[in-house]
DNA sequence: CAGGCAATTGTTAGCGTTATCATTACGTGC
DNA sequence: GCACGTAATGATAACGCTAACAATTGCCTG
């Protein structure tokens, strides 16, 4: 019915203005609902718009308005579920405001690559730009390559305060993990960490630990791991060889999946004589083995409340209000991977 | 050094033109490495450049040349392991080629929200599209709202012939999963198949079947899936009751952890009583209980390669070549969940 | 019924590039 | 010294849209 092209050139303004009989301005008024069209000169338009099938051109309308209606994101581990989690929610939230997303993914952190990708965003004339899950230093070598004035949205890392940063309360679901374990009675609490530059890695560490000092129980050591199941592997078998381990907090599912796997490897039995809770609730993390017991962060909300935020900023003008988006509280998801300390 | 904006508007080529005192074509030459252009002038003209840290506006240049110059993706299931892999791919691929990349991610998968999200891309004028994992009825509905003449690339699921289509080897994969277990002795193997109406969990209960078939063996049942952990987990529950299962093909890892866990449940031991063999190589599948002998496909190389595929498309001018691109062939990986038959 | 106001529509001038077609300058060969 | 080719550069007109202002229309008021 609509779409009349035959592979000829797509329709532009002033076809529909042409066949309707007004001016292209009227055809622009209609277009972007703007008052004061008669009603029956609307329909007229709207007709010929459906005829022609026209859509407007996005770079014509955005150049004149000097700005893409475009949103950048520019994201690292992009492959992982939390980061992917929070494109998708982005990219919905986006869309659902009438934006578009473009999305840069630097080849690797170093400050060559992120520049590139930033500077591409920008020549795009993208609206605003997220920055998600980051390192600090990535997420200083972005800010430093955007362009000045233009709105900049942080997710998770952010260099200081110069940017509004959209995170999940870290310590709060480190808190939890925590307490649910004191809570069952274990003496202490284990921690196996993720990277040390990732901030939301940092500010789980930190929590664990204020929560055991808050509670008057001493921090064991912290057994570092770099996200992979298989760091959790190996921080399960270390694990395994010490005395008095009763409880494990892993800073993710896939190091708690590989933790899992070791203990079993040697012979630790979970949750009886070692209690384990994760960090993500990956969609696989309910079929673990056992089930595994996790603090459970809402990516998606994360990305739509960065979507949010940015928009806020681009509509006012400055970037006063930086820094008091409500983080978002994760949830605890318990399952079978945690029972009362053992003896 | 550069950079000398202080919050002032961007430079255009016009400032690049004064300051250099040649003309807005000749800068133009210069951005565009067009030859005829006095070394002199080039370089006079790039240390404007530089000194105004000018960007050219791609949006303008977009509007001239009638294209711009960005690759439109259109992404379904953007979380799972393997479409993020793939993101990524094309993500890399496409912006080491020049070319900008937009995603949009449908609401769900009706013909209504594929059809906004195509005529987004559309009126963005993108210089290409390219449709990953999706339905055939999701890729039907996409193909179908694209402008004609616009060059598309499908990934994994396509209608028909007529866009060029980027797989990864489905029925190769499936047989090296087969064959690997008849290999060891097992007198058939069950298979744990993904939703029906995906084109790749099609693909692999078909040449498991085939497979089988020429090896002489019946085929058993299908236990159908929907590629979760939790459907795994069903399949594993209704499997373990059975007589007979040695051997099981999941088609994907999701599903075959959520097997090894309710086999683990029920008492059987994998690989000893029950072999499982998965599909895709998840991060994780070597930290599974035990470490999961699965089908690699590289998803990274799929993007790259349906980038390619689009590149070449719209550099020629016809869509003449469709589907004679050569499927992504994936690897066997064996760890530990695979044994030679019992008894 | 003139004057004025609001609603509706049209006109003109860009937005920042590049394509296209001049124009200029500088040899070259006869 | 003159036509001619070639390299280097410039001027002008789009690309498709919207902002800003101008013009027209109809209707109301006194």
């Amino acid at each position: 019915m609509a779409g009349v092209r035959r592979g000829r050139r797509p329709a532009v303004i002033g076809d529909v203005a042409r066949l309707s009989g007004v001016s292209n301005q009227t055809v622009s008024r209609v277009i972007n609902e703007r008052p004061n069209v008669r009603e029956e000169t609307r329909r007229r338009v709207l007709d010929a718009i459906r005829q022609l099938d026209y859509r407007p051109n996005l770079m014509a309308r955005g150049l004149v308005r000097r700005q893409a209606h475009t949103i950048g994101v520019i994201s690292f581990d992009s492959v992982l579920f939390g980061p992917a989690s929070t494109l998708l929610g982005i990219g919905r939230a986006a869309r659902s405001a009438g934006y578009g997303v473009t999305i840069a993914t630097p080849d690797s952190s170093d400050r060559g690559s992120i520049a590139k990708a930033t500077t591409d965003l920008a020549s795009h004339t993208v609206a605003g730009v997220i920055i998600v899950f980051v390192s600090r230093a990535a997420a200083t070598s972005a800010l430093l390559s955007l362009p000045a004035g233009l709105p900049a949205v942080a997710v998770e890392a952010s260099p200081d305060d110069s940017v509004p940063t959209v995170r999940v309360d870290q310590a709060e679901g480190a808190r939890m993990a925590v307490e649910h374990l004191l809570g069952l009675g274990h003496s202490t609490v284990w921690h196996v960490s993720g990277p040390r530059e990732r901030m939301d890695a940092q500010a789980r560490v930190e929590a664990w630990r204020a929560t055991l000092e808050r509670a008057g129980r001493s921090a064991p050591p912290v057994v570092p791991g770099d996200w992979s199941a298989e760091s959790g592997y190996r921080a399960g078998l270390e694990l395994a060889e010490r005395q008095g381990v009763t409880a494990v907090f892993a800073a993710n599912d896939h190091m708690a999946l590989g933790l899992l796997r070791a203990l079993s490897e040697r012979g630790v039995r979970v949750p009886r004589d070692v209690s384990v809770v994760g960090f993500d609730d990956i969609p696989e993390a309910g079929y673990l083995i056992p089930p595994l017991t996790t603090v459970r962060p809402d990516h998606e909300e994360v990305g739509r409340r960065s979507v949010e935020t940015l928009l806020r900023l681009m509509d006012g003008d400055g970037r006063d209000d930086a820094d008091d988006v409500p983080r978002v509280v994760p949830t605890l998801v318990r399952r079978l991977s945690t029972a009362p300390a053992p003896g």
